[in-house]
RNA sequence: GGUCCAGUGGUGUAGCGGUUAACAUGUCGGUCUGUCACACCGAAGAUCGCGGGUUCAAUCCCCGUCUGGACCGCCA
């Protein structure tokens, strides 16, 4: 028998039709004759109810939890009506049923409100997907990709598949390989991201590409990192940073409103690379408290803290955030956390100061002469009850370890709500970091990101201050997304290799068919990549990205279900040339 | 590569240098005609992750190891 309504759909307007559900039991009450049967689909829950002069009564007794049933009967006014559930005004009394399937005791409840560890969640993902709110994050997830998919299509992008098996290229993420039968001792590369497909399909000449790209990094996990994500991968030919970044932000709103139904009608705001290194001490600033970090190293130097000056001395900084009205919430105690928490970040310590009964107090007041506290009470904007907590540093550590305790204190303060979605633009980016262990060049985006036209000159006398036409989106602390303007004229490439220290030979043997295909009329292209995991985590109000992937991977980059990766026969290594070493 | 947290009936937790290893839930049996976390009565169910050490005695303390999680480094 065909399913005739699913069991979320039935109201009190459905009294007196005869139907037939199916689905899994989630609960059987048997109150002694009188049997009730919660029947879960996905779509929500129909109770079913079983007369004690029934003669499928009998039947009831061997059903448990998560067998499947179809049953058909008539829908029937409750005598108790249920107002937590939408179909709690009516139940179905059940003329015919039949059990689809038996199920063993499940080693969990299949519930919102499961009581079991994520270990057991991820050995038996299956019964875990099962769960109502398991299964709204895959309806969020599906309905994203659709909105993405009809902005995108609206605005004439073409939707691509480019290689999985590609080419392994030096910089950024460490590659996953793929042994190579045919060519014995050689290695394909699963992508980090399509981004010379993608370019190279703007010299194709196609203009607007879009994919729902899976990326492939070998890196470590964390709670919002993968090995193996999926982007919304973007690119265009003839459109600067502006249409770019129109076009992604008319995207998001889409999402926004197709999938939340909520209607975001500002313009996202924009802020540089380098005050939000300033003000958030963090390159994805959230913005939905203040907070904001403060440079005091003028008043600093003056005064007669050791750690403060010999740290100025040194070439570092002094930085504060003012903890409003928080003086009181902190206990000494709670301070030494903070003090562990930065440590973290290689911070050493933590001065801090409180401001209550109008004036300062704290083992570091004894530094400060009554004039440099007035200095310091205006700069930071100091209030009765006020906590100015200090860093002080080399201007890396200040920044990370600040802008992390901002963060931190706000979540524990509960500063924010995960409703506000405080989508902000990073814009200007450095070109490049100098990183000192290894003494050269890095780019901050990646190699093929084009330097601003007025910085081009800075190439060649201080690569380190050039800017390039690069962005991120960025949302309540979170890369949501990012782009940039890629370089389209062989010279610039060439010359960003170079200040990369990667030699012709290497540019030729890992990158000759992009600098080949640059000479062949290219046009001026950007493009951008937001992170569809994120998109969800955020949509879902999650900060496990393990809840928005189906079958995800533990922190150790191991499915605990299949248990990949394994040890495979000897004979398939030998055909693929390959010999382990352990 | 490193730091921290956790691992105890099916599931989730408590516990303590000597216990009959506790509680909740689930399971099984019984009673029950309006439940919806049904209620009530009863029962079964544990190699306290694994290996070693300290001790008269270890689930508990120590070392190692494995597994899961959070984080630092890493992630153009």
């Amino acid at each position: 028998m065909k399913r005739t309504h699913n069991n979320g759909e039935l109201r009190s307007s459905d009294i007196n039709k005869t139907v037939t559900l199916k689905g899994w039991v989630a609960k059987k009450r048997d109150l002694g004759g009188l049997v009730f049967i919660d029947l879960r689909d996905k779509e929500g829950i129909t109770q079913l109810a079983f007369n004690p002069d029934s003669p499928l009564y009998k039947k009831t007794l061997e059903i448990k939890n998560e067998y499947v049933l179809e049953v058909t009967g008539n829908v029937i006014e409750r005598s108790s009506k249920n107002k937590k559930i939408p179909t709690g005004e009516i139940e179905v009394e059940v003329k015919e049923l039949e059990i689809l399937n038996t199920a063993a005791l499940t080693p969990m409840i299949i519930a919102d409100e499961t009581d079991a560890l994520e270990e057991t969640r991820l050995k038996y993902r299956y019964l875990d997907l099962r769960r109502p709110v398991m299964q709204n994050n895959f309806v969020v997830r599906h309905k994203t990709a659709q909105a993405v998919r009809e902005y995108l299509n609206n605005d004439n992008f073409l939707e691509f598949e480019t290689p999985i098996l590609t080419k392994s290229t030096p910089e950024g993420a460490r590659d996953y390989l793929v042994p190579s039968r045919i060519n014995g001792g050689e290695f394909y590369a699963l992508p980090q991201s399509p981004q010379i497909f993608k370019q190279l399909l703007m010299i194709s000449g196609f203009e607007k590409y879009y994919q729902i790209a899976k990326c492939f990094r070998d890196e470590d996990l964390r709670a919002d990192r993968q090995p193996e994500f999926t982007q919304i991968d973007i690119e265009t030919s003839f459109m600067d940073q502006e249409e770019i970044l129109n076009i992604s932000e008319g995207m998001i709103k889409h999402v926004m409103k197709s999938v939340k139904g909520i209607e975001l009608k500002e313009d996202f705001p924009r802020i540089t690379y380098a005050y939000a290194m300033d003000k958030y001490g963090v390159d994805k600033p959230d913005t939905r408290f203040e907070m904001l970090l403060t440079n005091i190293t003028d008043i600093a130097s003056q005064s007669s803290f050791g750690v403060f000056t010999s740290n100025i001395e040194n070439g570092g900084i002094v930085k504060a955030i003012n903890v409003k009205n928080a003086a009181s919430d902190f206990s000494r105690k709670k301070i030494d956390k903070l003090t562990d928490f930065v440590k973290k970040y290689r911070a050493k310590g933590l001065p801090f100061l409180k401001f209550v009964n109008n004036e300062f107090a704290g083992s570091i007041l004894k530094f400060f002469t009554p004039e440099l506290l007035v200095s310091l009470k205006e700069a930071l904007n100091v209030e009765e009850n006020d906590l100015i907590l200090f860093g002080s540093d080399k201007t890396e550590v200040v920044n990370q370890s600040l802008g992390q305790l901002r963060n931190h204190i706000a979540k524990t303060l509960e500063l924010y709500s995960n409703d506000d979605y405080d989508f902000v633009w990073v814009v200007d980016w450095p070109m490049f970091e100098f990183r000192e262990e290894q003494q050269r060049y890095y780019s901050l985006h990646h190699p093929f990101t084009r330097v601003k036209d007025e910085d081009l000159e800075l190439l060649n006398e201080a690569p380190e201050k050039a800017l390039a036409y690069c962005y991120d989106l960025v949302v309540q602390g979170q890369e949501l997304g990012g782009g940039s303007v890629r370089i389209h004229k062989t010279d610039l490439q060439n010359k960003v290799f170079d200040i990369l220290g990667i030699s012709k030979e290497e540019q030729q043997e890992k990158f000759g068919f992009l600098l080949d295909a640059l000479k062949y009329g290219t046009p001026p292209h950007a493009g951008i990549a937001f992170g569809l995991d994120r998109l969800v985590m955020l949509l879902v109000h999650t900060e496990n990205i393990r809840d928005v992937v189906a079958f995800p991977k533990t922190n150790s980059a191991q499915c605990v279900m299949t248990s990949a990766p394994s040890k495979v026969a000897d004979e398939q290594l030998e055909e693929l040339s390959i010999k382990t070493l352990i």
